[in-house]
DNA sequence: AGGGCCAGCGAAAACGTTTTCGTGTTGAAA
DNA sequence: TTTCAACACGAAAACGTTTTCGCTGGCCCT
């Protein structure tokens, strides 16, 4: 076993001292030809590579992103991930990456953690119960001792960081405008509670785009989710109501499950039932019938997060104090699971 | 903006000196009471907490663990991180994420980055590209540094280390034998090419299987997939062969896109053909019938590399030189896509 | 009064870097 | 021969910890 080397026992081996090697390594104009090479040789020979941490320790910069995300097996957090992944390759820097559960207190202790020095900031999205909750002092926290967080998708008003985010009331008005254009009065939908802030925006998405077209909203055609358990029954009680003609779902999950229920019940989609889902993923494209979705493009979120934290990291001199929130542009994809006129 | 305080500052603070902060906070019995509650009511004001960065320069030890894996937009390796992370928060361990995409070069760059100094150790899946050039070099040379490294799901048997699999050619002889006993001859197989490790051993369970039920391998019933972008045409051409009963595809991509040409060709599934694929993951759960697939259980995957890769680290004294392979059960889960007698 | 012991604290090394500043040697100019 | 600059290198500080060891003063015992 070949321990890593390090300066000081290059410096003893070659009888120079520690400085003598560092600056060799860096080719310094103080060294003469005949050692610097002399060094560069032996360092090359023994694979020399500087040691992270004391790097990390003596620039204070870690080069490393903290990812804080609800969690993983999640599509769109997966591709969100990926995008900052690129990004931050790109620029040099790593990421770790830590899962909230949904839970306010994994949230709080994983952020503290890596607030200790391992990363230079961070980027999240906040955790169902941290939205429930309304306590953003541990983010806010961290902000006050001079690290940057960008907030992604499930954001919140009561923190000054930057943002990306879609604008999730904008889509999902299109999504129900679009069922509504191809002759669907009874347009029904299944959102999340109001707590989780992009639910509460698509649903008043939904509400503005039937308002707009002069649709009395039916408060029996919404329904909320809570967990995705039980989430069946709720769905199935919809479908047997046959009071709907389209269904928009705020994501993919329930926009599937709608579909195999309505199946079960003998309609067929799009013959019978429209339904329009929430993120582009795997379900939405390999379900049979794909399903026709608004577009949230999470690789494209990612790499907008990473590079806005990265551009505050390198120009931390000027403390520029104008936070901004990007919108990311969404499209709403139309594929099996809805009628065209 | 209240930055970290540090001992030294508290130190210079108090008016003492920063090992007795240090023992104070340590609850050293050095230290008389009065200076020992003095210095903890200071730090708890000013929030103390340890710089992760030093403490790892002076311990060694980061705590944190290395994952490398080709890609994270895939169920499958989503739920393999999943795991990692559930065992390295209840050991006190955070993990950096890095992405192969597939290819050698990154996969070696990643490796090289994380291994001086940022992480104790790794738990990877190697690249497509890996696979093929069969240079493990990089990874022989971490462990010659004393890191250890755990495989999984894509193993090579030319490094020695710890590794976690799943039995693949049981997996696959155990869903071609289910669908020889419901009746089929015929039985397609829709794999990868055969640098891919598991692609190879499943293939090899497809073949036993059949030789065992003394049913001829037929060439043409074996397609080869490169890449995910032009799977159609080559699907297709089996489909409107019209030659096979059922089908066994060793992912579920290939699975799902079967089923859809199947459809497009007016073959009903499972009726007129049966399929199976690999991986339970979201794509077989939810599309339209649902696939029987063979599980491959992705979180206690990675929540057993984790524990064999902290069991290790902790370990460090006696060298155990005894690297063990665990072998992870899978079981076939029949939905939709097939007849039962 | 002298010796020894103990409580309580500080100095310093160590982890591996980088960088500033100081120092010694050499050669040439005065 | 003296002086000065240039060259080549080393010492040391700094980043933030932990820990070993040594020092001081007070107390008790003889």
């Amino acid at each position: 076993m070949r321990k890593k080397v390090t300066l000081k026992q290059i410096a003893r081996e070659l009888d120079v001292s520690i400085s003598t090697v560092s600056k060799s390594l860096r080719d310094s104009h103080e060294i003469s030809e005949d050692t610097r090479l002399k060094v560069q040789a032996f360092a090359k020979l023994y694979n020399y590579k500087p040691n992270n941490i004391a790097l990390s320790l003596k620039n204070k910069k870690t080069k490393t992103i903290g990812i804080i995300i609800p969690e993983i097996v999640h599509h769109f957090f997966a591709t969100v991930i990926s995008g900052i992944e690129q990004v931050a390759n790109e620029n040099g820097y790593n990421v770790i990456v830590c899962l909230s559960d949904e839970s306010f207190d994994k949230e709080v202790i994983n952020l503290e953690m890596l607030a200790n020095g391992s990363t230079d900031g961070f980027i999240m999205s906040l955790s169902k119960e941290t939205q429930q909750k309304k306590d953003f002092h541990h983010i806010q926290e961290v902000i006050n001792q001079g690290m940057p967080v960008v907030l992604f998708d499930r954001v919140t008003n009561d923190v000054f960081c930057d943002k990306v985010i879609i604008d999730d009331k904008q889509a999902a008005f299109d999504a129900v405008q679009f069922l509504i254009e191809q002759g669907f009065k009874k347009v029904a939908l299944i959102t999340t509670v109001d707590y989780v802030s992009v639910g509460k925006l698509r649903t008043d998405g939904y509400k503005e785009a039937l308002n707009s077209n002069h649709i009395a909203i039916d408060e029996e055609l919404i329904i909320k989710i809570e967990d995705i358990e039980n989430c069946a029954t709720k769905i199935e009680n919809l479908i047997k109501s046959q009071n709907c003609e389209a269904i928009f779902a705020v994501n993919e999950l329930f926009a599937v499950t709608a579909i195999k229920i309505a199946a079960q019940h003998n309609l067929k989609v799009p013959d019978d039932i429209s339904v329009i889902g929430f993120t582009d993923g795997i379900i939405s494209q390999f379900s049979t019938p794909s399903i026709s979705t608004v577009s949230q493009n999470g690789i494209k979120m990612g790499r907008k997060s990473a590079q806005m934290l990265i551009d505050r990291l390198e120009l931390e001199d000027e403390e520029n104090e104008q936070y901004t929130t990007e919108i990311i542009e969404t499209n709403l994809i139309i594929r099996e699971s809805t009628t065209t006129k």
